[in-house]
DNA sequence: AACAATATTACAAATGTTTTCATTATTGGC
DNA sequence: GCCAATAATGAAAACATTTGTAATATTGTT
């Protein structure tokens, strides 16, 4: 009973059965205090029975924000990015703002077109994931003069203002952890590291750390596999086939640590007495994985919650706003990491 | 040194530098063939020197696609729904479409509102999870003409055309496999079904095939936990502390199975030996657990590209088109299930 | 009851495109 | 070189809004 007319009511339509003319109609949307209470009543009573709804895309030609911001990640489908996009997602409708998502797989140049279709459709804002990416992105993004953040990984001096954690600190943090149990034979597992800063930092603070005392990553033990259980469990399968074990295994991140636990599980080999693993990221359910991980906290819902104010104050704030944030990692000790067992 | 002018430039400040009309400038862009090579050049070179975007609000409101997909999910940061998104983003921006995401947290109040918002945008179609929704979105979208998608789930008379598989036939599967082992002391963990179709599908699934052996779940083996290692793990621990094990564990989803399994695991409980325990979704990672979960296979990639191209399908074609496919379930019996233990 | 002040509403221009139709350029055939 | 086709371009209207300004209606005051 909304669909009186034959096409799509527009708000002159809407003016028409109100008995106003348009631009009141428009004002009793954007500006109701300006529109007397009885003449608003008409108007949504015609709105209902016309089932009217608003164009934004009409809206936004005229410099009104679009109310969306453009949100460019890896993927979507790593548990860190989920959870991340979840409270992104939560935070940003909070304040009224719709998501516009797309992912590039880990490919930056895809990440620039991406970044195109984003300005092309008008957004309010732009945030990507991690500090790294080519420089026409950047260019782009600020000759268009778009708000713009970087997400996840935190410098103090990016090109655009950053909300997220330090994932070198975060590598550091266990890099110590785990030379300080006194291991030196020690094994990493990361992705493979271009295009993904996060991932290198990462590494580039765990050898820093193991470093600090003497202690350094053969080649043979530098295991290399994309984010899955799957690719991990495999990687250390093969490793255990190779004979010469490290007492302790450093893994990129938690998904790859589950990985590394179920090799070790399976081939019966104890952790942490025999084998520490370590993750990052502190996953959901690493607490309860039995043994629960040891690992380095990065509170991905924090930081999806904080950007989301972040972009959304760079969108409707004037002059210039300081928005960056730093979110600590912090070190979880738990039950898969332990001293070296002397033999 | 691409912003010559002040401030940013529109298709007539395009023209002019080039020194034709925006008609022709438009036309270099939706009818390239129409407009001579030499001009088309002229007209890329000013783009290029002003670094000119095109205005996608401005084409919309010419009745010309937007070129957006709304996606309204219950939440991104479960396994399941993430692998999905991403596939279906994957294959959405591979036809040229970029995703409009808003999540609802299992609330169809919000979905209501949150469908709002796309039509708000204008989005080209919409795609919603599950069979389950408002009757108030359900017309919204339906006076709207807007072409709909119901993802996830699949039932023969959905309101609209759904992509997706059968919740109730991967619960039965489930069940008859547990069934057909031998069980009969069988308990079930499940998530809070309101609001959720797809858990309640496959809870009645379970138990019409348990009822098929003369099976059923007692009130205090239904256990219920929202979908998470945390709350699962702990609620198995607290049927371990009550005393009366059942032999199997049905879990509504892999993620509770794991849980389940950790559980389990610290209390020395063998798995299958002593319990089974089963899944359902074949989440990534479950095939790697130790012990190998048996579970259903839901394949949410294959739902997620079908489901794009469906949507995608619906928005572009003029007359009626059929997308509806059923994606089967497919039990996957590894290492978690076995007879029960005589004794 | 008339006046000014204020509240409310309407008109018209503007926004950045696309598209139809008309006009101008170019081409091939002779 | 001229003529008819045909190709390429331009002018102007249309799209669904918002907003500044002007016009009208409603008040309160005396």
């Amino acid at each position: 009973m909304a669909d009186k007319s034959k096409r799509k009511a527009d708000i002159i339509a809407v003016a028409k059965a109100a008995r106003v003319s348009p631009s009141t109609v428009s004002r009793s949307f954007n500006h109701p205090d300006l529109v007397k209470a009885t003449t608003r009543k008409k108007i949504d009573a015609a709105v209902r029975r016309l089932g009217y709804i608003r164009n934004r895309a009409a809206q936004t030609i005229h410099g009104i924000r679009s109310g969306t911001i453009g949100l460019i990640v890896p993927t979507v489908d790593q548990a860190i990015f989920a959870e991340m996009i979840q409270s992104f997602s939560e935070a940003v409708e909070e304040l009224g703002f719709t998501i516009l998502l797309a992912s590039h797989g880990f490919n930056l140049d895809r990440e620039y077109s991406l970044t195109r279709k984003m300005l092309e459709h008008r957004v309010d804002g732009v945030a990507l994931i991690g500090i790294e990416h080519t420089q026409d992105t950047l260019d782009l993004l600020a000759q268009q003069e778009m708000p713009t953040l970087l997400l996840w990984s935190f410098s103090p001096n990016a090109p655009f203002p950053c909300v997220g954690s330090d994932n070198y600190a975060a590598g550091a943090l266990i890099g110590r952890h785990v030379a300080g149990l006194g291991h030196r034979r020690v094994a990493a597992m990361f992705p493979p590291v271009e295009g993904n800063d996060r991932a290198s930092l990462r590494f580039a603070g765990v050898k820093d750390a193991l470093a600090e005392v003497g202690c350094s990553i053969p080649e043979a033990w530098q295991l290399v596999a994309p984010y899955s259980v799957a690719t991990a469990k495999s990687a250390v399968e093969a490793l255990i086939a190779e004979g010469d074990m490290p007492t302790a295994i450093i893994c990129g991140n938690d998904v790859l640590a589950w990985g590394a636990l179920h090799a070790l599980n399976r081939a019966g080999i104890d952790v942490p007495g025999r084998v520490t693993v370590t993750g990052i990221g502190d996953f959901k359910g690493s607490k309860e994985f039995e043994p629960s991980l040891s690992t380095v906290r990065i509170p991905a819902r924090t930081i999806g919650a904080r950007a989301a104010e972040a972009i959304v104050e760079l969108t409707t704030s004037e002059g210039v706003v300081d928005v960056a944030a730093l979110i600590p990692p912090e070190i979880m000790v738990r039950a898969t990491s332990g001293p070296p067992r002397e033999d």
